[in-house]
DNA sequence: ACATTATATGATACAGTATATAATTTACCG
DNA sequence: CGGTAAATTATATACTGTATCATATAATGT
C-alpha cells in the first residue's frame, strides 16, 4: 500500500506540470498514458495497444478514456497521429521534429527518416500548383531484407 | 424499352471483354461501376460515393456488392485504393502510371503529381537502411489559395 | 434458344475502430 | 476538508468494411 502511494506520487511529481501547462487536469489515466509513451520501447502505439498495455499492468482504465486522451494529447501537440495502411490510427510522441515513416510490411516495425531535399520539393510542388502545404504524409512500405527483421507485429 | 436495351447492349459490347480478361463475369453491377469510374468527372471515389451515385441513377445495387467489386477491381489492377486522412478508402482508375496525391483540406479535391527526384530519393533512403520498397504513399494536405477551390467535399 | 451449373448479387448480420451519452468518480482550489 | 467543475467509466451508438446465405444471374454445352 505504501509503495503504491509512493509510486503514484512519483509520477505525479514529474509529469503533472506538463499536463497542467497544456490545460489538462493531471488525472491518473493521463499520467499513465503519457508515461507509457515515454517509457515504451515501441514508439508507435494504437489506442488498442495503449489500452491493453495499461490493463496488463493492472490499471483500471476504460477504452473510451484512452481514445479521448489520445485525441486530447494530439490536439495539445504531445502526440502525433498517423494513418498507415493497417486501417487503425497509431500515435507517437511529438518530439518537435518532423520525420516521415518507413513501415516494414513483414514485421510491422516503424522506422523514421527525414530528407531535406524531399521536403523542399514537396513545398515547391504544392506552391507551383497554387497551394500552401498544411501537412503531409509520406510512408514507405517496405520488405525487410535484414536478418534483424524480428520486431513485434503492429 | 428499346432505348434501355440499346444502352445496356452498348455497355456490354464495349466493356465485357475487359472484365472477362481479368477473370470476372461481365455482370451489370460490375459494368456500372467500371463505367462510373471511366465517365465520372471526379477521379477519386469512396465505396459510399459509388453506391450513392448508382442508386441516384436508378440502379438497384447493394452496398455489399460495391465493396466486393471494388476489392476485386483492386486485386485485378483496374483500380487503386488509397487511404487519405478521412479514414475511409478512396478508389481511382489505375491508368498504369504512378503518382502521388495532393489533397485540399478545404474542399476535398484530390490532385496528382509525380516527381522523379522524390521517387529516386525514396528508393535510396530505403536501400541505405537495408529495405526494399514495396510501395509508398505520399500525400500533401494543403489549403487552397485559388478562387477555383469549390469542389465537392470528400 | 434452353437448361444446367457455377458464380454473383443483395439483405442482413457481424466485426472492428472510434465517438457520444449520462451517471459516477475524481481532481482542483479556496 | 468540502464544494464544484471536469474527467472517467460503462454503455450505447456511429461508421466503415466483411461474412453469410438464400435468391438471382451469367456463362456454358447441347
Amino acid at each position: 500500500m505504501i509503495q503504491y502511494i509512493i509510486y503514484r506520487a512519483d509520477i505525479t511529481m514529474s509529469k503533472s506540470n506538463d499536463l497542467k501547462t497544456m490545460g489538462l487536469k493531471a488525472t491518473l489515466p493521463r499520467l499513465r498514458i503519457l508515461s507509457l509513451f515515454e517509457n515504451s520501447a515501441i514508439q508507435h502505439l494504437s489506442a488498442e495497444d495503449v489500452y491493453r498495455s495499461l490493463i496488463s499492468e493492472g490499471e483500471d482504465i476504460g477504452l473510451a478514456t484512452v481514445y479521448r486522451v489520445l485525441t486530447q494529447f494530439e490536439q495539445a501537440g504531445v502526440l502525433k497521429r498517423h494513418h498507415f495502411e493497417s486501417g487503425k490510427a497509431v500515435f507517437e510522441l511529438n518530439r518537435g521534429d518532423h520525420h516521415d515513416h518507413l513501415v516494414c510490411l513483414q514485421c510491422g516495425h516503424v522506422g523514421e527518416f527525414y530528407d531535406e531535399e524531399i521536403e523542399k520539393r514537396q513545398v515547391k510542388i504544392a506552391k507551383d500548383r497554387g497551394f500552401i502545404i498544411h501537412e503531409h504524409s509520406l510512408s514507405l512500405y517496405v520488405d525487410c531484407v535484414k536478418p534483424t527483421c524480428a520486431y513485434r507485429k503492429v
